[in-house]
DNA sequence: TATTGTTATACTCTATAACTATA
DNA sequence: TATAGTTATAGAGTATAACAATA
C-alpha cells in the first residue's frame, strides 16, 4: 500500500497530468475559451455527433452539453443542425471559425509541450509514445 | 507543423492526461470532492503553506483560493493558522479528517491506476517512470 | 508604499430534476 | 413507454477589481 516502484509511476504520471492539463488550461485561456469548450472543438474537429454522443464523448452530462453548445454557438464557434433522420435529435458540428480555433489550439498544445519532449532524448520518444499509448489501449 | 513522430508524443501526453485527470475526477466526487479540493489536500499533506504560497502550489488566484479553503473549513477539512511571524498572514493546515481523506484519496489513485499500469510490462515500467520524471524536471 | 488576504461581482462548469416533443 | 434534448435550479470553481489591515 506505500512505497512500491508503482508508486513511483503512479505519481509521475499524476504529476504529468496536472502539468499538461495546466498547460492546455492556459492555452485555451489564451484564446478565451475554457479547457472544456477547447476539448469539445478539438472532438468536433472530425465528427458531428448528436448531443447525447457528444455528452458521451466529454464525459459529461447532457444538460452541461446543452449549456456547453449554447455559449459556443452564441459566440460562432458551432452550429446546431436538426437530425434529417430524427426530429427529437441535433446535431452539432463547428463553424468555420470553431474549426480554425481547433486548429490553432492543437498547434498551440503542440508547441507549448515541445520543451517538455526536449527533455527525453530523441530515440527515447518513440519508446516512450508506445508505452503511452499501450497504456491507453488497455483500459 | 503537421505529423512528425513528435505530435504522436504529444497526442499520447494528452490523451493520458484527459484518462488521469478523469480517474481523479472520479475518486474525488466519490468522497464528495472536488479535484482542486483533493489537489489542495494533497498539497497539504505535508506543507503548511500561507494563502498565497497554496495559490502559487495550485496555480490560481489567491483569492479563488479563499473561497477553496473556506468551504473546505467549513467541512472541517482544514484550518486557518494566523501566521506567527506576520499579522497579515495566514496558515492552512489540514486537519486529522483532511489528511486521512488526502490518504484515503491517494490509495484510490493507486488502485484506480493500476490497471493502466498492467498494460505495460514489469521491467518496463521503470523506464516509463524514468522517462517521465526527466520530462517533468526539465520545465 | 507594498504586501497579505478577503469580499463583491460576474461568469463558466457541473449535475439533478422536471419538462416538451418525438419515437 | 422510452428517448432526445432543454430548462430551471443550485452550487462549485474561477478571475478581476476594490478593499482593509499590516509591514
Amino acid at each position: 500500500m506505500t512505497d512500491s516502484p508503482d508508486d513511483a509511476l503512479v505519481d509521475a504520471l499524476v504529476q504529468t497530468s496536472f502539468v499538461v492539463t495546466g498547460a492546455l488550461t492556459r492555452i485555451a485561456a489564451e484564446r478565451d475559451l475554457s479547457l472544456t469548450q477547447l476539448r469539445m472543438l478539438g472532438v468536433l474537429r472530425d465528427r458531428r455527433p448528436r448531443m447525447a454522443q457528444l455528452a458521451a464523448l466529454l464525459g459529461l452530462d447532457k444538460s452541461t452539453v446543452s449549456g456547453l453548445v449554447e455559449r459556443a454557438e452564441r459566440r460562432g464557434l458551432v452550429r446546431r443542425v436538426p437530425s434529417a433522420d430524427d426530429a427529437r435529435a441535433v446535431e452539432v458540428e463547428a463553424t468555420a471559425e470553431g474549426l480554425a480555433l481547433a486548429r490553432a489550439g492543437a498547434a498551440d498544445v503542440r508547441s507549448a509541450l515541445q520543451p517538455l519532449l526536449g527533455a527525453v532524448d530523441a530515440e527515447r520518444r518513440s519508446a516512450l509514445t508506445a508505452e503511452l499509448e499501450r497504456m491507453l489501449s488497455g483500459r
